[in-house]
Order: C-alpha cells, then structure tokens, then sequence
DNA sequence: CGGTCTCTTGAGTTAAATCAAAGGCGGTGG
DNA sequence: CCACCGCCTTTGATTTAACTCAAGAGACCG
C-alpha cells in the first residue's frame, strides 16, 4: 500500500508540530531523510514489513516481479506520499528508486501508534487508503479497456496534473521514469510505448525536451484523446451497449 | 471500496453483540435485510453516498460505466462482504445484483460512528481495505500480463478458494455471473470467455454443470495455468529479463 | 572515443477482438 | 404439454492492435 498525498499545507510552525502531529507528513519530520540513487532498491516484495516510508525528493517505483520474471508496476511514489503501509507481516510489493531519492524511514510501530491515538492521523491514512484504491479502479479501466495511445496519455495527463499544482502553468513536464517503467505500469513494451510518443510529437500534441521530459502543447487534446470522456454522468444510467469486449 | 470478509465466526451470541459489535457483520445485525432480484441495482456510481451496505445472501457486481459505453467490472460482492465504505460523497462505482441478494443497510453515519469509537472494527475496516488493496494489485497483474485462458483459470481458481472454505471439499463450483460479467471482469470479450471455456473442457480439467456451475476435475492443474508460479520467492531478488512488454 | 544502455523505427507474427451465424435453455402462452 | 420467442452461449471466419524480432540511432560514461 502507498499513499497519495493530495496536498500538504503546513500552516503551524514545524516544531509545534513534533508532539502533536497534525499531518501525516509532521510524524516523519523528526526522522533523518535517506538518500536512494536511482534504481537503488528500499524493499523487496516477501520482506518483513518493519518500516513505513515517507518520499520527501523524487520518485519511487511500485512493482511486482511475477512468476515469468515479469514486471508489473502497480504504482509510482512521488514527494509527499506514504509507501509500505499495510497490515501483513511482509511487504506485498517491491519499493525501488526511479532517480536521485530522498525518504524518511519510520518503524510499522511507530506509526501504528501515532495513528491509533490520533484521530486526525487516522482519517488521513483511511483517506489516502481511499484514494489509492479509486486509483486502483482508474488503472484497472486503463488495463482492461483502454488502448495503447489512450493508456500513454491517461498517464501523461495524471502526472501533468500532480505537476500542475505545484509548478503553476509551466507546460514543460518531468518524466523520471523510462519507457520500460512507463510500459510495465501500462501494459504495453516498450516499443509500443515509443511509438505512441512518437505518435504524439508527430501530431503535435507534446514536443520532445530531452528523454526525460516533454512539451504538452494541447493539454485539452490530450484529456480528449485520453479516452475518459467527459465523465458524463447522465449516460452512467443508461445502460449502453457498447461493444469491445 | 467494498471489504471482504475472510472468516466470520460468530462466537458469542448475536444478543450480546448488538450493544458491543465485535466483528463488523455484527453492526448490521439489527437492520433489516433487503432484497434484490437479480439484475436489480443497489447504487449508481455518482450517487451521493449515504449508506453502506453489508451482503447476506447472494452476489453484487461491482462497476463503472466508461465514456464508450463499456462496462467495467472491479469487483464482485458476495456474502458477508460490506460495499459503499468511501470518504467522497459520491459512490465511484455502481453496485447491482447478479442474482437473487439479500443485503443489510447502515448509513454512512452509523457505520462511521461504530468505525471511529471501536478500536476493533477500526482495525477490521482497515484491514479489509488493505487485503481488497491486495487484490486490486493482483487483478491489475491479470489484466496487465496475462493471457486469456490464465485469467479465466486464476478467475474460477478464486471463486473455488472462496467457496471451498465454506462447502468443504465439493469440486462443484457455482458461477452466478454470466460470460459478460466475467468478460468485463477479466478484460476479454464473452466470445474469447467462452472459448476458453469450452478449452478447458475439452482438456478435462473442469466439467460443466449447467450454464451457471462447473465441476473442477484437476485442481492442480487449473491453479498451474493461472499462472501465478510458485510465488518463488528467491526468484524476486533476481531481476529476471523476461520479456512480454 | 569506444562501449553500453536506452530509445526509436521497421517488418512480420499472433492473441484476442470483431463480425457472423447457429445452437441451447428458459419462460410464456396457447 | 408443446410451440414459440428471446436471451445467453458457443463456434467459426476474418481482422487488427499490440507483441516479437531485428537493426540502427542517440545519449551517457568512463
């Protein structure tokens, strides 16, 4: 389990804080940050679950090796969210660095307490444990019926809106990630995954800045190409025969 | 969110339990069972979600309508599994019948109520969103990475580990849902659904017992073609370069 | 500056989707 | 009780999107 921050204001001083936490974020802030380089890994899939860990710089990737020796991501860990919370003795996944990486390390113990006695911290930890999971259905829609073009820019769009909010309109986008991540999150190889990039800048709607960022220069076509319609809640009721699958 | 239940051993009498509910079925005990005729839908995914629903008797479907037209089934509900349990106000998902239900009412009120002021249902609300957390993560390994007939298999495979728990060693497997609900669970068509079927059958690893049963014949063989490997856990650490994307 | 790794592009293959049609089961009414 | 109708399911033929295989191009590093 990870948990998504959605926002982190921290309105009270921090040292305020350190006794009474108010956010998830404020039980880490005590803790030393550890530095990961990239493809370094923080845990394995099978480990004893002994810590939760808080990203404070960079991003995670969230995988699972399966039985052919495939990977499969199940998510990635950005500034800000929560990685290993989970009630089994082991880690159900794997936890690995995707670049230069910055956590804070807290004991299952610890953090089990904090959120046990305080009300606040335990509505944000169910909240996050909510969110995650509304994540999880997103992507299992993405999996089960959407393209190979939709599925690159359904995750272009997500990580261009997590950008958006901190970095104002800036329309140049970080990708940490590489077309192997990219393609084992979404289902597809990686030459599939080049592809429908090389489609993209070929039309027009992102410009390439270096391997590990783009241009989106039609944010709208993108949304429309991602394939999610408006979400239009009328036609949920109908109960429309669309064919494929 | 819907929760699962792995074991509901009701030890004590119910009587004693309605003032002091130990396990979370025993905080719908007093509500009055409602039913559903198969089809029927218990919520639409948008509506403002007021309660939360524990199943009794029968099977939901759990889905989301997509901007096509498509259905996409997340999940299926089936006795004592509680549905509903979110933050949004909004139901992310639609919940209707698969066959004759019976389920309980609580709304969200009451059950938030109950969560917050008892440790022991708290802990059973989040343990349950971490095993469904659990197995969103294995369907999305289904969906991303395996093959047609190895999602059939883990499909039946499933059902018959949640059934055989409760009717003892019986090979004979109840499927209430039709070849589009298991389509539009395993991301396949019904026509590729039932040809794996009808694989099966010839190969003799399952019998059919009307349109909505089967008998398992090789058990072992079933679980070998879901594909889940051994869970070899030294194999984890290796970073194996298998390919398929 | 050579080596390695990542990425791109092309050509051919394949698993599953689509299109099409027939078969079986269940319910309803004569 | 049987005939008919509608729905679900099965099976077959064809198409297609994505995978696989293969080779070359660009980036990064010692």
């Amino acid at each position: 389990m990870f948990l998504t921050s959605h926002r982190r204001d921290h309105h009270l001083a921090n040292a305020i804080l350190f006794d009474t936490p108010e956010t998830l974020s404020d039980v880490f802030l005590r803790q030393p940050s550890e530095h990961l380089a990239g493809g370094q890994s923080l845990f394995f899939e099978g480990d004893e679950a002994r810590h939760v860990f808080e990203v404070t710089e960079g991003s995670l990737r969230v995988f699972r090796i399966i039985a052919d020796g495939r990977r499969v991501i199940t998510g990635f860990a950005h500034e800000g969210d929560v990685v290993g919370v989970s009630l089994r003795s082991a880690y159900p996944y794997s936890a690995e660095a995707i670049c230069e990486t910055r956590v804070r390390r807290l004991s299952r113990r610890s953090f089990d307490a904090a959120t046990q006695e305080n009300e606040l911290l335990r509505n944000q930890v169910f909240a996050r444990l909510c969110d995650e999971m509304a994540a999880a259905q997103d992507q299992m829609v993405l999996l089960s019926s959407k393209t190979a073009e939709e599925r690159l820019c359904t995750f272009l769009l997500k990580h261009m809106k997590r950008t958006l909010s901190k970095q104002a309109l800036q329309p140049v986008l970080d990708i940490p990630m590489t077309r192997l991540d990219m393609g084992d999150y979404l289902g597809l190889t990686i030459e599939t995954v080049s592809r429908m990039i090389s489609k993209l800048i070929a039309r027009g709607v992102i410009s390439p800045v270096g391997r590990h960022a783009i241009r989106v220069n039609n944010p709208s076509l993108l949304a429309q190409m991602a394939g999610d319609g408006d979400e239009c809640e009328d036609q949920r009721r109908l109960v429309a025969g669309g064919r494929r699958h």
